[in-house]
DNA sequence: ATTTGTGCAAATCGTTTGCATCTGA
DNA sequence: TCAGATGCAAACGATTTGCACAAAT
C-alpha cells in the first residue's frame, strides 16, 4: 500500500476514469483520499475544502462527489432522509452508525461480521448489494 | 391473527396508544392496517387517501405516520437520499429494494437471514437496530 | 479552438412548522 | 369547554439544474 509500481499519482486517476485533472478536482480527491478511510457528506468535504483554501463551490462539490462515485473511488452510504454519504472506502464492508453529533459512521470489516441465509432474490432481479447499518445509541 | 379477544378495533388501538381516534388518524389506520403487510411513503399513502375521498392534508399524513411509529405501530425503513418509507411490519426483519418504478420494498424475514458475528459496539454504545437491505437490479 | 468543467443563483423535492380554525371527549 | 388535531401556506435543508464564464486539451 506504501510502495509498489501500481501507486497512480491523482492526475492519473482522474485521467483513468475518464476526467479531466482540474484544480477542483484534484484538489477534493486529495482531501479525500489523503486521510485513510472516511465518510463524508458533501457539505462537510465542502466546508473542509474551503477552510483549506480551496475555493470550491457546492455544485461543484456534488458534482464531483457523484463522478467519483460513478468511477468507483467512492461509495455512497444510505443512512436516513436527506444528507447522504460518501465512504472513500469501496470494499465490501458494513457500518455503525450512531445520531450522535449530526450522525457518526464507522466501518465494520466483513471478517467480523457476515450476512447468512441471503434468500433467493425475486424473478428477474440480482442482488447488487448488501447494506449492513447497525444502529447505535448512547448507553 | 385472526381471531382472539385481543383483537381491537382501531379507536381503542389509538386511544391505547394516547391518541384521540380522529377521523383521518382511523382512515389512515385503516388504510395502512387493512391490506397486510404495507411500505408506504407519506406521499404515497397521501395519494391514496385522497382517492378513496379521505379529505386529508399531507402534512396530517407526516404528523400521523410519525405517532404510529412512535406509539409503536409503524416503522421507518431508510433507503436513499430523501423518502423515508413507512412499514406497517414491526417485527424483527430485513428488506429487499429495487429502484424500479420509483423504488420498491420487499420483506425479508428473519428466518430466512439473519446476521453473524454482529462485533462489539464502541464505548458507551449499544446497538438499537441492525438494519440490513439487500438492493436489487434488473438481470 | 473546442470541449469540458465551474460557479452562481434559482429551482426542486421531500419534509416540517406556524398559526388560525375546527373537533372530540 | 378547551386541550388537542387539522389544514394551509410558508419555511426548510439537502440536492440539482440552467446558463454564462473559465480552463484544459
Amino acid at each position: 500500500m506504501t510502495h509498489g509500481s501500481v501507486e497512480k499519482n491523482i492526475p492519473d486517476i482522474l485521467r483513468g476514469a475518464g476526467m479531466r485533472p482540474t484544480r477542483q478536482r484534484v484538489a477534493l480527491a486529495e482531501l479525500l483520499f489523503a486521510k485513510g478511510d472516511r465518510h463524508l457528506t458533501a457539505e462537510r468535504l465542502h466546508e473542509e475544502a474551503v477552510g483549506e483554501n480551496v475555493p470550491v463551490s457546492l455544485a461543484t462539490v456534488y458534482n464531483t462527489l457523484h463522478q467519483f462515485t460513478q468511477a468507483g473511488l467512492l461509495r455512497e452510504v444510505a443512512v436516513e432522509g436527506a444528507k447522504t454519504y460518501f465512504d472513500t472506502n469501496t470494499s465490501n464492508h458494513y457500518h455503525f452508525f450512531c445520531e450522535q453529533d449530526g450522525g457518526i459512521l464507522m466501518d465494520i470489516q466483513t471478517d467480523e461480521l457476515f450476512v447468512q441465509g441471503l434468500p433467493e432474490p425475486p424473478d428477474g432481479m440480482a442482488v447488487s448489494r448488501v447494506d449492513v447499518l447497525v444502529r447505535l445509541v448512547e448507553k
